[in-house]
DNA sequence: CTAGCTGCAAAGAATTTGCAGTAAC
DNA sequence: GTTACTGCAAATTCTTTGCAGCTAG
C-alpha cells in the first residue's frame, strides 16, 4: 500500500513537471524519495543532510528549488513550527492537521480537530474571506522534558496509519454508544414488543462492533507500536452524545413506554443521524484510509437504515 | 482610561526595568511611547520609521532590544502573520486572540473564540502538555482584495474597546433569548399563576436590556466608527442556545402547564446557567474592559437571582 | 565611577538570485 | 539545438553581536 502511494506520488511530480514545462532530473527525482522515506517535519538544512548521504555532489539550492515544485503540487507543506525554520511535511493523502510543539526539545506532535475546522469555516464565513489555509499551532512543554526524561523518538508511523486507527476507534466509540442506548432502552422499555426490537438492533449492530475490533487489531498488528502512537484524530465526545435521541417523550407518569414501530423510528433517527455525522466528517478528509473508514461507516449504517426501513413498512401493512 | 492605562503601562516597564538592574533611558521610553501609541501590528521597521520621525538618532539596534524587553514584560506580544517578518502587537489588557490574515494585502483581522480557547485546553490535557503559548492564523483572501477595492485603512480602534462592545452585544443576545424563552414560555402556560410570574421576570429583564442598550449606543458614540469595526469576538450561538431549558417535561396530553413555583425554578435554573457561563467566559480573559462586561452581567444575574430565590421562599412559606 | 546603554559596523542565518557550464527533451 | 537545470558564489533580508564611546544611577 504506501508501495503504491509512492509511485503514485512520484507520477504526480512527474505529470506536475510536464505540465510547467519542467524537466525531469536525477536530482529532483532523489530529493523526491529521500523527502517521501522520511516521516517528520523536516528542514531544508534536514533534507539536505539525507540527500548528501546518497550522492555528495548535490547542492543545497537545488533542494530548496525541488521542495518548492513538491509544495506546488501538494506532496509537501511547508510549515514553521516556531524556531524560525521552514520546514515540509509530507501532505498527499495528509489530513490537513495541527500541531503541538515542544518549546525545549521542539519535536511536535500532530493532531487533527474537525472542531477547528468548523470554527475556521465559520470565522472565514463572518468576514467573508476565501479561504486558503490557516494553522493552528500550541506551544508548550511535553512531559518527557518536564521530567527530565531523555526525548523518545518521536513518532515514526505514517500519519495515514495512525488517522485509520483513530478513525476505527471514533466509529467504535459511536457504535459502542449506540449499543448501550439500545439496551437501557430495552431494559426500561415496558413494552414486550419494543423491547425485543431494541435487543434485535443491539445484537445486530455488536456483530458489526466485532468486525470493527478485529480490523482495529489487525492494523495494530500490521505495524509494530501503532497501539502506542500518540492520538492523532481528536473528537468532541459530547458531539456524539448529541446524536443520541431524548426519549422523555415516551416517558408518562414515572413509565416508560415505547412500541415496536417507536422503538424502530427511534433507532431508524438515531442511525440517520449518525450517518450524517460521519458522512460530515468524511467530508472534511482529503483522500484517506480514514476517511474511507468513515464512508465505511456511512455505508455499514445506510445498510442497517435500509433493512430497518422494509421492517418498519412490513409493520405499517398489517396495521 | 486610556491614559491611565499608558501611565500604567510606563510604570510597569519601568518597574521592570528596575527588577532586573537594566537602565531607564530617552530612547527606551521613546520606543515605548510610539509603540504604545499606534495600534496595529508592527514589524521593527515600522516602529523604527515612526520613531525617526520624532528623532532621527535613534538606531534600529535599540528598537530590536526594546521591543524584546517589552515583550518580555508583557507590554508587547510577538506575532507571525506568515511574511517571514516578526511583528509586535499590544498585549497588556487586550485579551489573546488570533488572526485572520488577507494573503494578498498583508491586512490582519483580530478576532478571539473562547472555544477556540477550550479546545486548546482540551488537547493539551491530552497530550500533558504544559502549555505556554499558542495560535491559530487564518490565511485567504479578503472581501477587498478579491473584488479590486482599494483597501480600506485597517482598524484603528483599541481592541480593548472592540471588545467591549462585542461583550456587551454577547451580554444582549443572552438577556433577548431569556426574555424570548420568557414570553413564549408564558403564553403556552395554561397556568394563570405561573404565566404572571414568567411575564414579570421578562419586563424585569427588559429593563436591563434597555440599561445594556443605552450602554452599548453610548460607547460607540464616544468612538466614532466603533460600530462599524469588525468583529472581534465570536461565540457560538448554539451555546447561548443550551442554557436554554427543555419544557418538554412540563407537557403533558398535549397541554403545557407550569404553575408560579415551577415557573421561579425554571427561570432560577436559566439564570444560573447563563450567570455560570459567563463567568467561565470572563475568567478566559485577562484584565480588560470587556471582562468587567461579563463580570457585570454575572453580578447582574446573581442579584436577580437572589431575589427570585426570596420570591420562591415566600411562597414556600404558605404552602 | 561603574555598569549598562547606544549606535555603528560587522557577523550570522536562512533564503534567493545571477550566471556559466550541463543535461534533458 | 533549444531550454530549463545545477551548483557555485554572491546578494538579500532579517536579526544578533562586538565594541568604543556615552550616560544613568
Amino acid at each position: 500500500m504506501p508501495d503504491r502511494r509512492l509511485k503514485e506520488e512520484i507520477e504526480l511530480f512527474h505529470s506536475f513537471l510536464r505540465q510547467n514545462g519542467l524537466k525531469k532530473t536525477y536530482q529532483k527525482d532523489l530529493i523526491l524519495e529521500t523527502f517521501l522515506s522520511t516521516e517528520g517535519h523536516l528542514s531544508v538544512e534536514d533534507v539536505y543532510a539525507l540527500v548528501k548521504r546518497r550522492d555528495k555532489r548535490v547542492g543545497i539550492v537545488t533542494v530548496f528549488r525541488t521542495l518548492k515544485s513538491l509544495t506546488a503540487c501538494g506532496i509537501a507543506r511547508e510549515i514553521t513550527l516556531g524556531d524560525g525554520l521552514t520546514r515540509f511535511e509530507h501532505s498527499y493523502h495528509h489530513p490537513h492537521h495541527h500541531h503541538i510543539v515542544c518549546s525545549e526539545c521542539h519535536k511536535a506532535i500532530e493532531f487533527v480537530s474537525p472542531e477547528l475546522e468548523r470554527i475556521q469555516a465559520e470565522i472565514v464565513g463572518k468576514y467573508r474571506f476565501q479561504p486558503v489555509n490557516h494553522r493552528f499551532q500550541i506551544f508548550g512543554v511535553c512531559e518527557d522534558c518536564r521530567e527530565q526524561r531523555s526525548t523518545v523518538e518521536p513518532h515514526e508511523h505514517d500519519t495515514e496509519k495512525i488517522f485509520a486507527r483513530d478513525a476505527m476507534k471514533m466509529a467504535l466509540c459511536m457504535e459502542r454508544r449506540g449499543i448501550e442506548f439500545y439496551r437501557t432502552a430495552a431494559e426500561r422499555n415496558s413494552d414486550a414488543q419494543g423491547r425485543e426490537m431494541l435487543e434485535r438492533i443491539a445484537r445486530e449492530d455488536e456483530q458489526y462492533v466485532s468486525e470493527l475490533e478485529n480490523e482495529l487489531e489487525a492494523l495494530c498488528r500490521q505495524e509494530r507500536g501503532l497501539d502506542r502512537a500518540p492520538m492523532f484524530l481528536h473528537f468532541d465526545p459530547c458531539e456524539l452524545e448529541n446524536l443520541i435521541p431524548d426519549l422523555r417523550a415516551f416517558e408518562s407518569g414515572g413509565e416508560f413506554r415505547m412500541d415496536a414501530r417507536s422503538s424502530l423510528e427511534v433507532v431508524l433517527g438515531l442511525k440517520q443521524k449518525a450517518a450524517d455525522f460521519f458522512k460530515q466528517y468524511a467530508d472534511k478528509f482529503i483522500e484517506t484510509e480514514g476517511k474511507r473508514i468513515f464512508n465505511r461507516f456511512v455505508d455499514g449504517e445506510s445498510r442497517h437504515i435500509g433493512l430497518i426501513g422494509r421492517r418498519l413498512e412490513e409493520m405499517m401493512v398489517p396495521s
